[in-house]
DNA sequence: TTTTGAGTTGTTCGA
DNA sequence: GTCGAACAACTCAAA
């Protein structure tokens, strides 16, 4: 009799590298090659999202010969029904731990389906760095020299046959979503993923260091989407960086990947509740018209309306810019950081709510190893340092294309006076900081007197 | 055991 | 123009 396991793909839709696959080859004769397409993907994304799954999906189907079963429905169903009708023996996985996978994971386990796990979407576990007392860590540094001396397993290549089970005709249905051509959306899939770690090698990773903070250049790496989908895994990455200090850099980037992973699986509520409780208790404002300004990119402030217009019309905003306006919805606006939060994930094709929820969470000043309280980004000033010559705003505030330098990224101080449709200043930054810092003020820590 | 210094991404103010 | 200080509270690890 012919033993028959189902590869279940989650966060991890490559060939190469991938153990928990290997692991499924090698336990069994036939592999069910498995995509799930859960309400929560399906309702929660934006169209950006979706046409980027639907690519990287496609890609993996490709690659896979055309066996990709993608069903859409409740996993344990979905999985009842095929063990049953394949007779299947195992199923195997990469282990999760973001909150929505641990609870689904969970559901399947307790209704009597046994999963067999191998791996991680990280070079190490969360969970597995902690201090010596046993405890978790929650400040950076210190958790990313332990990381480092932890180490982590070499890649391994990718399986050379995969004997797999071609679906049934309403087992592939892959999603007839928007295409990511239609969107512009960068190419997704493992080879497009291999080929941008490639090329940014070549091209981009010796001045990572200098170039990642200019939102004007291509500086930064782009391997956030292919990392969220495990296109690539960051074992893969890191096994190809040096030890100069622009490698180090970008080392200690995916080191906060894995940091921000470990924190929200020790603190799962912190996806959407703050870490530090005492920011829940801050004056703050309801998410308005200027929420809804922040949203469409008509702040008035060039350097964050550009960033805000990049990420819907591109599904990706530049790093820098990301905590740009997240200090100005959280600091000028006075607004709840989840608010944002949830949008950036609507739209951001590299969503990781670990990674999404406590970058927002350091910017506003209650997560961990947060953002001191003092830290509060000039919207203009942001602008002059990182994007000098303005190309930036240009080339998503077309309205403002005409104006020089000087007043791109103040276009209120231009004399000719001429904004087109560009809107006026929603806030006062002088007058929103100080702002700030009063309702900070108020939820001061009292240390009583010694 | 206690103390000390450092800690991703900044800005303002006054000299 | 440049430059240093100041701007909490707390965690962690080295001294």
């Amino acid at each position: 009799m012919i033993s028959r396991s189902i590869f279940w793909f989650r966060r991890d839709l490559r060939l190469s590298d991938n153990p928990a696959l290997l692991n499924a080859i090698a336990n069994s004769q036939e592999i069910l090659p498995l995509f799930i397409m859960d309400n929560e993907i399906a309702n929660r994304a934006g169209s950006h999202r979706r046409a980027y799954l639907a690519a990287s999906l496609r890609a993996l189907n490709g690659s896979l010969g055309g066996s990709l079963h993608v069903i859409s429905g409740d996993p344990v169903a979905i999985l009842r029904s095929l063990i049953s009708k394949y007779d299947i023996s195992q199923i195997h996985v990469a282990s999760e731990f973001a909150p929505y996978g641990v609870a689904r994971d969970k559901r399947v386990v307790e209704s009597g389906i046994e999963l067999i796990r191998t791996g991680s979407p990280y070079a190490i576990a969360p969970g597995r760095v902690v201090k010596s007392d046993g405890t978790p860590y929650r400040v950076y540094t210190p958790f990313f020299r332990a990381w480092t001396s932890h180490g982590w397993r070499t890649p391994v290549a990718a399986p050379q046959n995969i004997k797999a089970i071609a679906p049934g005709k309403s087992e592939q249905r892959l999603p007839d979503w928007d295409i990511a051509s239609e969107l512009d959306l960068p190419p997704a899939g493992e080879e497009s993923a291999q080929k941008r770690w490639r090329d940014f090698q070549t091209n981009g990773l010796d001045n990572y260091d200098q170039a990642r903070n200019f939102p004007g250049v291509d500086g930064t790496s782009r391997m956030g989407h292919h990392l969220r989908w495990g296109e690539i895994h960051p074992r893969t990455i890191l096994d190809s960086l040096g030890g100069s200090p622009a490698h180090e850099v970008y080392r200690k980037e995916i080191a906060w990947r894995e940091f921000y992973a470990d924190v929200l699986y020790h603190n799962p509520h912190t996806s959407r509740d703050y870490y530090s409780k005492r920011f829940a208790g801050m004056r703050y404002e309801s998410p308005d018209g200027k929420f809804l300004a922040w949203c469409e990119g008509k702040t008035g402030f060039p350097f964050v309306d550009a960033a805000m217009r990049q990420l819907v019309e591109t599904g990706w905003m530049h790093n820098r810019l990301r905590m740009v306006v997240a200090s100005f919805l959280v600091k000028d606006l006075h607004i709840e950081w989840h608010h944002g939060a949830n949008f950036f994930m609507k739209y951001l094709i590299d969503n990781d709510v670990a990674s999404n929820s406590h970058g927002w969470q350091w910017t506003a000043g209650c997560g961990t190893d947060a953002s001191p309280y003092f830290r509060i980004f000039n919207p203009v000033e942001q602008g002059r340092k990182f994007d000098p010559e303005g190309d930036y705003i240009r080339k998503y505030i077309p309205e403002l294309g005409h104006l020089s330098a000087k007043y791109i990224h103040e276009p209120w101080q231009d004399p000719a006076g001429n904004r087109n449709s560009y809107p006026d200043r929603i806030v006062d930054h002088t007058v929103e900081r100080l702002e700030s810092l009063a309702r900070l003020a108020e939820i001061k820590v009292v240390t009583p007197e010694s």
